[in-house]
DNA sequence: TTTTGCACTAACAATATTGTTAGTCATTAT
DNA sequence: ATAATGACTAACAATATTGTTAGTGCAAAA
């Protein structure tokens, strides 16, 4: 959908890797079925074995060409203490957002990963376990300075990233429930995005007011 | 861990529903194994058919009882609208979210189910989803005669019910992981759970505040 | 021309998983 | 005493699922 948006000619390797990420997404790990993957490719499923081996190395795959970007855009900007806070926070919102509208299915599926074979994640964790208490502290000090000057409340840099990430989140990981009860609120999804960044934006900067 | 406090002695039947809903909420459906299932609670696996006769069944058992509770304390006084809107946000949140911390697998394990096995939910859902709008309805009203009376912002009612489910649920749904990148800070589920409380009335508070 | 390597197929193997069934055992009703 | 009932077991059946392997065809290198 965003990789590559020609019409067919990809080589068999992508169209596995395509066919499975949609199947990994939203089956999950016990849920997908190489055969799915594989017939959804147009190949037989001996091809899925020869190119990825097994199931779980084409999933170390694909978690590996996700995880980056989602790490980037979580916390890239967050932890730069020369970015004044509340346009940091608006940006990283607003991207985080963005990465989530494109891949909606993506932090729900990590989610229930880490749950569920906390023994295979550790890999794609440890990399966020390092950097993440960083950024925590750097916002913290930040946030204290500005809470010093009297620019806005000394709220927890932590609980602060979590609303942010529950936020964000959450619809997109709950959609076809939040729709299902909310009347179809998520229906135009594009509209949908952008509402939720100025609502989302708007939440958190009320919390930070004095 | 709620149901039976006593020591050993329920009925074979009993165990299976405990060992199943252990197994159903952390692995999902697709992942659960009925004869981990039979194994926790220590009978063959024939046994969990004898009772239940297949796992489907098995699970419908589960969600009939759960989902009862689920919709009462989400809904419950939300759509009272003699109940003034301030008690009435805060009582909601906080009940919802002693619900949640008691049942912390229950909302991942319905939003995945909803996902993957969409031809299954609807006689759940559909129950909340006659009430939804009402409630959301009238908790509109509530708030615009109160923004009339300038007592607090013309919030839109859906979005701000999205904000308080969304705070509640998500650091449960994702505890392992939240609790992985923020230097265990859900290790005391207790005292984060009465935490989480403050700040999110707070949160949603301040978003009302005109 | 031969050989090498690569993408690929068809068939099979191994195992896991759900579900069934015939029959045992103990308790209770007749 | 006997029959009937319900809980239970062991073994099996059916199928799904992952993974393997031997071999085919083709294109490029030697």
């Amino acid at each position: 959908m965003q990789a590559n948006p020609q019409s067919e000619p990809q080589s068999t390797e992508e169209r596995i890797l395509e066919a499975a990420v949609q199947e990994f997404m939203t089956k999950g790990y016990a849920g997908a079925r190489t055969t799915a993957m594989a017939e959804a490719a147009g190949v037989t499923h001996a091809m899925l074995h020869y190119y990825f081996r097994t199931k779980d190395k084409l999933l170390d795959r694909i978690i590996e060409s996700k995880i980056g970007t989602l790490r980037d855009i979580m916390l890239a900007s967050l932890g730069d203490p020369t970015i004044p806070l509340f346009d940091k926070i608006k940006s990283t919102i607003e991207n985080h957002q963005d990465f989530i509208a494109a891949n909606p299915e993506l932090p729900r599926f990590m989610i229930n990963e880490v749950l569920n074979r906390p023994d295979r994640m550790p890999k794609v964790i440890e990399r966020l376990k390092h950097h993440t208490p960083l950024v925590v502290q750097s916002l913290q000090r930040q946030i204290d300075e500005y809470a010093d000057r009297g620019l806005c409340r000394r709220v927890d840099a932590g609980m602060l990233m979590l609303d942010i990430v529950s936020l964000n989140i959450f619809p997109f990981s709950a959609k076809p429930m939040v729709n299902a009860l909310l009347g179809g609120m998520m229906e135009n999804s594009q509209a949908f995005v952008e509402a939720r960044k100025i609502e989302n934006v708007e939440t958190i900067m009320k919390k930070l007011q004095p």
